[in-house]
DNA sequence: TTACAAAGCGAAAACGTTTTCGTGTTAAAA
DNA sequence: TTTTAACACGAAAACGTTTTCGCTTTGTAA
């Protein structure tokens, strides 16, 4: 078992001082042809790599980046890491993943631990809990000590950073109005409650869609579901509420989920009393995972395409990071992208 | 934006050396209660932390684990991930996450940027490029330089290093045996090319459990699948192969698939030849995702209980990182876990 | 009063780099 | 022969810690 070659065990070997070692690796001028070659052939030899520890320590910079995402579970955010990955590797950059697990608590205390040099700068989306709470105290210190954040999919407005978004109204109306189009006269929403941002976003374009259609929205149309973490005992109730939500109204003939899980749980209850899909009900859902590509019938959906999500966001955070080197003090001036959603049509329309 | 504190900044400020500083913020005898208190209120005021960097290079580990999987859009990657950072976090680790998406060049650089100070130890999981290269070499490199590795799921049993697996065969046999106990007579396989080592692995099992009772395996009945990434493009291949096996056995009545995509293509194609599930034809399934819960039918399923195995792997990993410290050069012995799967019982069987 | 121990603190090294600056040697120019 | 410039290299600082060792001051015992 070799140890890590360093640059001093180099040096002494070959005789000559660290510097030149180090110059001749960087293929200094200053190192005549003669040392430069015996210093890397021995370099080559035993295989040496510069320590990035020391390189971290030394350039004041990781060429790392954070990421805290509530879950990773979760198709949407796995394909936002997929995105994050892929730019951040590219461009040089290592990623380092903390899980909040929706809780506020750990939201706070990951970011501590990697706020303290482990990384150059954050890629988060928000812990429902912390959402609720409303205390956004920890992203805020963050980013006085000049670590720039950049959020995605749940933010908040007040806090100065870069954002990466979906058009959570835009594309429901996208959704809800695919459902008219086709005909659905009474359509109903399962949607989350409203402090999660994207629940009451996508609610809010539900009804945009029906207004601008002069439809009047029925509030017992409106199923709001209190997401908690998603037990066994969650998913009970979860298919409770929505056969309740159709046994109190037999016209329902379209429905919008605000989630995959949503739509194929409405699904299997809405087939178990006597519904075909899509000839009697239809259903679009939000969120384009797995389930809506090979569960049968295959939803129809708004795909929030989070891998391009993780792009951007990656994108944003590395040239803030590269642009933080250069010239130092100018105004900040934050960006909020918004990736545009597709509806993609699947079997559960017509 | 005041930029991070540290000791030298705290001692310039209160007017002690930073040794002082140092010894008063982590209750050193040597320091007299009076600075010792002004030492650590000026810290708190200024919310001073240490520089994980410079602990880094001082101690030489960086408390860190780096992971490297094929991808992580995926169910059970993704829950073993959770697993490993809970346990990561509990013990205080931070986790590191690479993506070799199945390529064996992507697989050997991500290791080398993480080999180089950068982690204590790697988990991971296999490519399945370098499964079919059989080329090994960085395995062998990292741990030869000091570094441990912990292999999960698809791991080469030459590599001296720890290991935790699901018992493959074994899980097999016990689907398997659950179509044959429910009556099934001709049980098809839907596997994958034997380089991937679960496919070979479960393919065997499978047979194990037709020889346990005496039946004659038949080579029609076994369906190896190419194992590309999932393009769409593989997907109707998917399909077409699953639908030629039934259309040249049409007497089959138990399927045994290796993953939960191959038993729902399965069951679509299935339904639209007009067989029933599970009155005339019974699926399990290996690997417990979210398609296994929530499709229509819900699928019986082999679990693998992933979260279990990043748990199991993360301990591992950290035990002999923490072992290493104290006592040197013991002959190390590797320990091979073996996580047991459990019959999920759904709609997909009688 | 002298000697000595304890208390309280600082200097410096170490972790592994990179880079600036200084220095000695050699060859070319005066 | 003397001056100068180019060349090749080394010393040292810096990044932010922790820790060992040594030094000064004080109080106490002889």
């Amino acid at each position: 078992m070799k140890r890590k070659v360093t640059l001093k065990q180099i040096a002494k070997e070959l005789d000559v001082s660290i510097s030149t070692v180090s110059k001749a690796l960087r293929n200094s001028i200053e190192i005549s042809e003669d040392t430069r070659q015996k210093v890397q052939a021995f370099a080559k030899l035993y295989n040496y790599r510069p320590n990035n520890i020391a390189l971290s320590l030394k350039n004041r910079k990781t060429k790392t980046i954070g990421i805290i995402i509530p879950e990773i579970v979760h198709h949407f955010f796995s394909k936002v890491i997929t995105g994050i990955e892929l730019v951040a590797n590219k461009r040089g950059y290592n990623v380092i993943v903390g899980l909040s697990n929706e809780s506020f608590d750990k939201e706070v205390i990951n970011m501590q631990m990697l706020a303290n040099g482990s990384i150059d700068g954050f890629i988060l989306s928000i812990a429902k809990e912390t959402l609720q709470q409303q205390d956004y105290h920890h992203f805020t210190e963050t980013i006085n000590q000049g670590m720039p954040i950049v959020m995605f999919d749940r933010v908040v407005n007040e806090i100065p950073c870069d954002k990466v978004i979906v058009d959570d109204v835009k594309g429901a109306k996208k959704a809800v109005e695919k459902l008219i189009a086709n005909d659905c006269k009474n359509i109903a929403i399962i949607t989350t409650k409203d402090y999660v941002s994207v629940g009451k976003l996508r609610t809010q374009g539900y009804l945009e869609a029906l207004e601008d259609h002069k439809i009047n929205p029925k509030a017992s149309l409106i199923l709001k579901i209190e997401d908690k973490l998603l037990s066994d005992d969650h998913l009970d109730n979860l298919e409770n509420e929505i056969e309740q939500l159709f046994k109190a109204n037999k016209s329902i003939d379209g429905i919008f989920a605000v989630n995959e899980l949503y739509a194929v749980t409405a699904i299997k209850l809405a087939r178990k009393l006597g519904l075909e899909i899509p000839k009697s009900l239809q259903v679009v859902s939000f969120s384009d995972g797995v389930l809506s590509k090979h569960s049968t019938p295959s939803l129809t959906t708004i795909s929030q395409h989070g891998q391009q999500i993780g792009e951007k966001a990656a994108d944003l955070l590395i040239n803030r990071l590269e642009l933080d080197e250069t010239d130092d003090e100018e105004e900040e001036v934050y960006e909020t992208v918004v990736i545009e959603t597709d509806l993609i049509e699947r079997e559960s329309t017509k």
